[in-house]
RNA sequence: GGGCCUAUAGCUCAACGGCAGAGCAGCCGGCUCAUAACUGGUUGGUUACAGGUUCGAAUCCUGUUGGGCCUACCA
């Protein structure tokens, strides 16, 4: 085996079925690099799961008088499905209920605790006496003091946009029971709080080792926050949904649902390895020892909202907590806007993952998506360029390349893969062009450059038609039998490279591909390297890879 | 308000101090094995705007304009 590759990726929060952005931001990266990794002989540990905790799910169980456990689990069951549909190869989707989670999230914050990184302080926090609760800054609406919009929010103001604290709110009132009778009071309330300014120094020293490799703008986000300065953050919270504080006097407070989640990804490993029956196991990934610092290489796949709590927060817990591995790389993704506006649930233009899968597929959403994944900046999701991109390259360009070439070795070689005569010179170019798709793609992907990736397997897609066009095999069946067979067996190989390179993106039509080359068992055992389809192997009858599409009826989105 | 990122061909995106590119769309040609699918050639850019540094700038610097993210209690 060879490295220990973690890919951790960013957890969905429980309360609504995953969207488009989301798969392009975090899902759909984690599970190509994952897969590439597996094929390249890497030991690889996927994991991310359903966050469940937070106000918001609160409020929402409220509305619907149903438990928060329940909105929890009806969610995360239909984004279960929507993995199953999609081919996310994760090793443990979890969901932060679980008791393995609960305890070792407990066990961070007391290790926390003992280690001195944490301490108590008593803060004023708004209260709605009607619903007898905190309430966070969000979940008050009052009249902006800067431009007097009468449903500005405790934390900020929609309207103008300025920053605001919930005690410069006139007449605030609670969001939950909007109640403008009973007043929102301001109630004293015992916090643990966090002190970042222990690890700034050592932090400091690390993201300057570490972030070399790393996006140019996380690299910023990163440089701006050390450089700002980091200040104490509350670790807990006044609510009743949640990892309860394992501590006395703190019953009715929970930690803070972004400290619970981001330990969700060594919680998750535990509970996998509690799960193969070696709960040890874990500590392979994480545990970091004087002789191996890098016990595996960390990858947080995450949207570029995420930042500051990937490469500055997380890797501070994990320095407070004083042996786990510290983060390797974080590839966050910038967002993918629709019909050329940001995404908003509320503007309803947003494209429900579940929707997109009936209507296309997972393998046209699959590839769309990594065409024009944000690795760089904003991009822009269409159905009309998905649609496309899809009857113009995976169909007309890799699709047909296939079925052209497996038609006429069914209709004039029988259902076999040729015997190859001598190789001239065309043949060698096509081949080494084959095998070299294999570094040139291998080290994009390992580098995260994931569309880069898939456009260099596109590439040898093409050049596998100019070469058929080249060689016309369909004139040289007439002349120069012994010719023909030549050029469709190296055809054949070169598809059967592209079964391979093409695994990460588009799983589901390599299976395929697998099939209808004459292998049996999953395409996903291939390792990632030039593998001759042998002569004589029997090729069943080829059905089409993939299916065209009509243009949307309706432009939008 | 502050910080960070970003603007390149009709569209989607590369190039990151050394001749501005690819795919698609458009135009002209070739092929007929293939889901009318393939392929060659070609048109198309004052690199948002204004300055500056440099032998040389899409790239580095300053400013302006537009977009995005974060801003410590959203998850």
């Amino acid at each position: 085996m060879g490295e220990r590759i973690l890919v951790c990726v960013a957890w969905p929060y429980a309360k609504s079925v995953t969207h488009v952005g989301q798969i392009v931001g975090s899902i759909l990266p984690g599970d190509i690099f994952a897969r590439y990794q597996r094929m390249a002989g890497n030991e690889v540990l996927m994991v991310s799961g359903s966050d469940a905790h937070g106000t918001p799910i609160t409020v929402e169980a409220d509305a619907e008088g149903i438990s928060p456990n329940e909105v929890v689990e009806r969610y995360h069951a239909q984004i279960l499905g929507v993995w199953e549909r999609l081919g996310v190869t994760w090793d443990n989707y979890t969901v932060t209920t679980n008791p393995t989670h609960y305890r070792e999230v407990q066990a961070f914050f007391t290790r926390l605790l003992e280690r001195g990184y944490l301490f108590k302080e008593t803060m004023t926090s708004p209260y709605c006496p009607t619903d007898d609760r905190f309430l966070q800054d969000r979940y008050i609406l009052g009249t902006c003091p800067h431009c007097g919009f009468a449903r500005a929010r405790g934390d900020q103001c929609e309207q103008c946009g300025k920053l605001l604290d919930p005690d410069q709110l006139i007449d605030p009132y609670c969001r939950i029971c909007l109640s403008k009778t009973s007043k929102i009071e301001f109630r004293a309330t015992e916090h643990y709080f966090w002190d970042l300014t222990k690890v700034q120094a050592p932090l400091e020293e690390w993201a300057q080792a570490a972030m070399g490799h790393w996006r140019s703008h996380v690299v910023g986000v990163v440089q701006g926050w050390l450089k700002e300065g980091l200040r104490p953050r509350a670790f807990t919270r006044d609510i009743d949904w949640g990892v309860p504080v394992p501590v006395a006097g703190f019953e009715n407070k929970r930690i803070y649902v972004w400290y619970d989640a981001v330990m969700g990804y060594l919680t998750a490993t535990i509970e996998w390895a509690e799960q193969q029956g070696t709960p040890d196991v874990w500590r392979d990934w994480w545990v970091t020892t004087a002789e191996n610092p890098q016990p595996s290489k960390t990858y947080y796949f995450i949207g570029k909202d995420n930042i500051t709590f990937h490469a500055i927060i997380w890797p501070a817990l994990l320095m407070g907590h004083g042996e786990l591995v510290l983060p390797y790389d974080v590839p966050a993704n910038e967002f993918m806007q629709m019909g050329g506006m940001k995404a908003s649930a509320s503007e309803g233009n947003v494209v429900w993952t579940p929707d997109a899968l009936d209507r296309y597929g997972p393998d046209a959403l699959r590839y769309y998506l990594a065409a024009i994944m944000p690795e760089q900046r904003d991009t822009n999701f269409s159905y009309e360029d998905l649609v496309r991109r899809n009857n113009d390259e995976l169909v007309a360009t890799f699709g047909n390349a296939a079925h052209r070439t497996l038609t006429f070795v069914q209709k004039h070689f029988g259902g076999q893969v040729p015997e190859a005569g001598a190789l001239t010179v065309e043949d060698e170019a096509l081949l080494a062009t084959t095998r070299a798709t294999f570094d040139a793609a291998g080290a994009a992907i390992n580098a995260v450059h994931l569309r880069d990736g898939l456009s260099e397997a596109m590439a040898l897609a093409r050049a596998v038609n100019k070469y058929l066009d080249d060689q016309a095999p369909w004139k040289m069946i007439k002349t120069d039998r012994e010719r023909a067979a030549t050029s469709l067996y190296v055809v054949v190989q070169a598809l059967g490279a592209l079964r391979i390179l093409l695994t990460p993106y588009i799983p589901h039509a390599t299976q395929k591909l697998h099939t209808i080359l004459g292998f049996s068992g999953s395409v996903d055992n291939c390792a990632w390297q030039y593998a001759t389809v042998p002569s004589g192997q029997a090729l069943p009858v080829p059905v089409p890879l993939f299916a065209k599409f009509d243009l949307p009826e309706v432009a939008a989105v």
